[in-house]
DNA sequence: GTCTATAGTTCGATAGAC
DNA sequence: GTCTATCGAACTATAGAC
């Protein structure tokens, strides 16, 4: 109902904005791009239609801040997961679990993320956001080589090997639902010791811990 | 006498289609996605710009035969490769070689064909070519547990990061033209040898094409 | 080949906030 | 009183059916 960009109204149009992104990140997880329509999103979102382009360009707007908000809590959790005190070895462990397990709990997102074919627009945010988690592998790496716990090896062709590890192995059958398969526990190690196997750590087998719990609580 | 389309006429019609890919492909392979458009395409191919529509249903069928044409040429030789006589390890390692320095050799093909973003038709065919990959590691690696060269695991996951991992790594700089780059050989070596970390192999250095211990190697 | 259904986009009218 | 976010119907384009 406000007009003007005084700090309420800013925040009117903040959250009608807000509330138009997570309808379309819903309809994401639920049912991948296809899903996201812009009277559907409308509809969620309680507002006309024409609402919509009022706060977002066109559909590929829409497209890309739904990628963003998506991605962006990804990467995020995956962040905070690994900013804990520890070697570094621990620290890559817990970021590729969380990585890989919060990818296995909401499996239809993963893919929708990771590999849907969904237009240029959000093919641009995905090689932004693989940066991103290059960079943080990046860093773990470099710490792992300060300290010595870590052998010497090109930390940005590992960093992008374990990117590109994860992403690949974590894009299951598209048809396949979120539901919990018995071998995920299973996948899941397999896949962390994998990439582990990539990283040429001084000492064979640097950690033993087993973490499973996910520090970021998907709403 | 109806006008049937006679062995002869086939070729040639296969012939005019064969040129319109090729011309589509050598753009691509230049100058990436966007300089594909339908008129150019029609030019270097010296035909009418209608006559494309007469081969392919539209740009979208065009875009997709240049990248199954490229894509396909390059898993050919990477299989190919791969098909030679010799120990799992050994075939592991030569296809990785091959992968990593035709896409260096080819660095704006590569890009094109690995992640440069190109809308949803090409998506979906970048997602059957990487199952291709997929295919051909998991062969060797189910050969290499046959042989016992390989210790037990996942064979399915670890094809998934192989495939992941190679993809990943060799998407560079676009900008970067194909000049080749002083860098390009210890990267690749560094590349082929974390791959090759990620597999289980039983004894730790099943060729001596790579050395994971010593970085002082010289290529 | 035409027709219809669907989905993205646009636009004039409305009403609420400064 | 002026300004602008919102509405929702109309417009347009495309894909699929008959």
């Amino acid at each position: 109902m406000p007009y003007r960009r005084t700090t309420q109204v800013q925040a009117r149009l903040q959250a009608t904005r807000d509330r138009i992104v997570d309808a379309a990140v819903r309809r994401l997880a639920t049912s991948g791009w296809a899903a996201i329509s812009v009277a559907g999103v409308a509809r969620d979102a309680q507002i006309a239609t024409g609402t919509v382009y009022r706060h977002l360009e066109d559909k590929d707007a829409l497209l890309a801040a739904a990628f963003r908000r998506a991605a962006g809590r990804e990467l995020q959790v995956v962040t905070d997961a690994a900013s804990t005190e520890g070697p570094p070895a621990a620290r890559l462990e817990v970021a590729l679990r969380v990585f890989a397990d919060r990818a296995l709990q909401g499996r239809r997102l993963a893919y929708a993320l990771l590999a849907e074919p969904a237009g240029a627009a959000v093919e641009a945010e995905r090689l932004t956001y693989r940066a991103g988690y290059r960079a943080l592998f990046h860093d773990i790496l470099v710490d792992g080589l300060a300290d010595r716990s870590i052998q010497d090896h090109d930390a940005e062709v590992v960093a992008a090997v374990l990117v590109g590890a994860m992403s690949e192995a974590l894009v299951g059958d598209p048809v396949t639902s979120d539901d919990a398969s018995p071998d995920d526990a299973s996948r899941l190690d397999a896949l962390v010791a994998a990439c582990l196997r990539a990283v040429p750590f001084a000492t064979p087998h640097p950690t033993t811990l087993v973490s499973t719990d996910d520090p970021g609580g998907s709403a």
